[in-house]
DNA sequence: ATCAAGTTTTGAAACCTTTCAATTCAGGGT
DNA sequence: ACCCTGAATTGAAAGGTTTCAAAACTTGAT
């Protein structure tokens, strides 16, 4: 590590100690305060020349709005905010970029924060949101039943919740059918011929763990099978390194009754699975078929292309953002909960070659 | 897709029409408003009854900061934001948690932006965090030397740069030795005997893949090679379907003069090269050896474990926030120019077995 | 009782912008 | 010359918080 220092020190430091102000402005454009102000907000009502010269002026003096005062006045700002759950989980961040797009439509700010799973850490971000009177918060919950999410829209901030459904007294919600999800992974596993299918996945206090386990329990009494034929693999958590911990098992279980299959709830245990899997010498998918949960872009592109299922990710989130600017501006507003439907993407590490 | 609403409307709605103020709080704790602001800001100073009479009150008229108000008086805001380049790479992901760890530390809120690549969008968020008062701009710049940068910084607004070394003269930067990081990887290459190398990325407006290939070719001068043997295999984007469609080329070469290595400006491209090799039938490490850079966590769970340059991402970001973080309460900070040394990290992509 | 030395509380000013009613201005019509 | 109209400009108030000098109160000592 090189560390290197300019021999003159701080150069430009001190030379603005204040920002200029409208009232910098007005005085330095020989105009009233309001006029500035005018300029700024409705240019139409201010002659060419006077116009001009404001403008002018403003340019020299570097005049940047301030943001505080204006929401001040204004009592409210225009930014909402995202409150995601993982930041590092690629599905997360393709749902902020539905958001965006969404926000960015709007002319809206998007305040992104990560709670990283943490409860506590949510909270704090919940806090800080409200004090800066954001129009709006969006989230992925660490628990969608907290009551502090009620406490906040009850107080005046619009909150939609995203992946999870939560309270339709109180919220939007936006989110993808994590039962039918679960089905239709065990269905497609069922339609290969697999007969011993494991489900990789846990804590159990995942809603989203909970609700595709449930539907591949589903799938199977619908089939004609009893539910507790699905061998469960519990994870500590929906990451790669869970995942090849998961793999390690399921190697060690004995060739006669080990699966055949295994639907992950997520990609990332998915690709943690199947790179194991490869290291270890089980084949996949003549050995183990695998189904992932998210299609993430690394899906596709895994050595053994990932047969998962596919969420609407960039949709949910602009719809998302769409229900909560609606919330904000139309009076009708009333909340929704909407539900999308997850689609199978069949590839190689389920099909025989 | 599904849509349901509950009967009632909006139950909650109209319910509080302003949030609570001080003012209030004041009048309805029978105390001035200043000793509100006591409680608020030194407790010490307010004796133990009053002090539980006003916080009773708050509670009671959920009373919430506003924020706005706070900092047009206080004239700075307690946050600071990092503009990054691609939401969607796991290394600015990484690079983000370094920087939250250091603001979570330093009780400071972390703003995320993300310009996606994008000059326009860059400039726009530039400006609001301007408008905003942030305390200060992480930011990893579409472009190092555009002028804006020095503006804000020259406003007022400390800047530093992450990930890419900007103007000393005006702020502190934080970046990987990306040249050492290009030699490294051609010096791994040639080590295990390799004579026809290929080097894959693009577009050169990046400066990421200036410099890793500029290292690149100098470690080829010093192996007495010539730096023109090195096939420059281009492409528009560092990402997954670019390094796909550069394994096609690849793999359409005669057998003859076709590479028996390639070292990739990224992992994401590294991660499609070996996606598409595998799927022609181009066996790795065997007929092609594949480098990536960042070792993002996917890397090494591929089925085909990654070779991978690393660079301590999460100090990166670490390190950045706490150079920002002194900028603004030290006043003797000296703008620096932190290089850290990245490592290479060698996997069964390199690796005969 | 009185005073000094704290401790606690108060009230007003300041931060910067926006809004809106009121004022001024310019020009045309009589 | 005068009035009217519409356009342009002004000035003051408001919004919620913090700060700080000044005022009020307490306590203990004389």
């Amino acid at each position: 590590m090189v560390t290197t220092e300019p021999g003159s020190g701080r150069p430009l430091r001190g030379t603005s100690p204040r920002s200029p102000s409208v009232k910098d402005v007005a005085v330095a454009a020989e105009v009233s305060l309001g006029t500035v102000s005018n300029v700024l907000n409705r240019p139409d009502r201010v002659s060419e020349r006077t116009r001009e010269r404001v403008e002018r002026v403003m340019r020299e003096l570097g005049f940047v709005r301030n943001e505080s005062a204006r929401q001040l006045r204004a009592g409210r700002s225009s930014t909402i905010a995202y409150v995601m759950l993982d930041a590092t989980n690629p599905f997360f961040t393709d749902v902020a970029q539905g958001i965006e797009e969404a926000a960015e439509h709007a002319d809206m700010s998007l305040f992104i924060c990560n709670s990283d799973n943490r409860a506590a850490r949510e909270a704090r971000y919940l806090q800080r949101l409200q004090q800066q009177r954001v129009q709006g918060i969006l989230i992925t919950p660490v628990n969608p039943d907290d009551p502090t999410l009620d406490e906040v829209s009850r107080h005046g901030t619009p909150v939609v919740i995203v992946d999870r459904v939560g309270s339709i007294e109180n919220h939007c919600s936006v989110a993808v059918d994590d039962v039918l999800g679960g089905r239709v992974a065990i269905d497609h596993l069922l339609d290969m011929g697999h007969e011993r299918i494991a489900v990789v996945g846990g804590p159990q206090s995942i809603g989203q763990v909970r609700d595709r386990f449930t539907g591949a329990r589903a799938a199977m009494q619908d089939a004609g099978r009893s539910p507790d034929d699905l061998a469960v693999v519990g994870t500590d958590a929906l990451s790669v390194s869970e995942g090849r911990s998961a793999g390690e098992r399921i190697a060690g279980m004995p060739r006669s009754s080990r699966p055949t299959a295994a639907f992950c709830a997520n990609d990332l245990l998915a690709l943690g699975l199947l790179q194991q899997c490869v290291a270890l010498g089980i084949s996949v998918p003549e050995d183990l078929a695998i189904v992932g949960y998210d299609d993430i872009d690394f899906a596709a592109a895994a050595a053994v292309p990932l047969t998962s299922v596919r969420q609407p990710r960039r949709d949910l989130g602009r719809t998302a953002a769409e229900l909560l600017l609606d919330e904000d501006s139309n009076a009708e507003h009333a909340h929704q909960q909407i539900l999308f439907t997850p689609e199978l993407v069949a590839r190689g590490s389920t099909r025989h070659s």
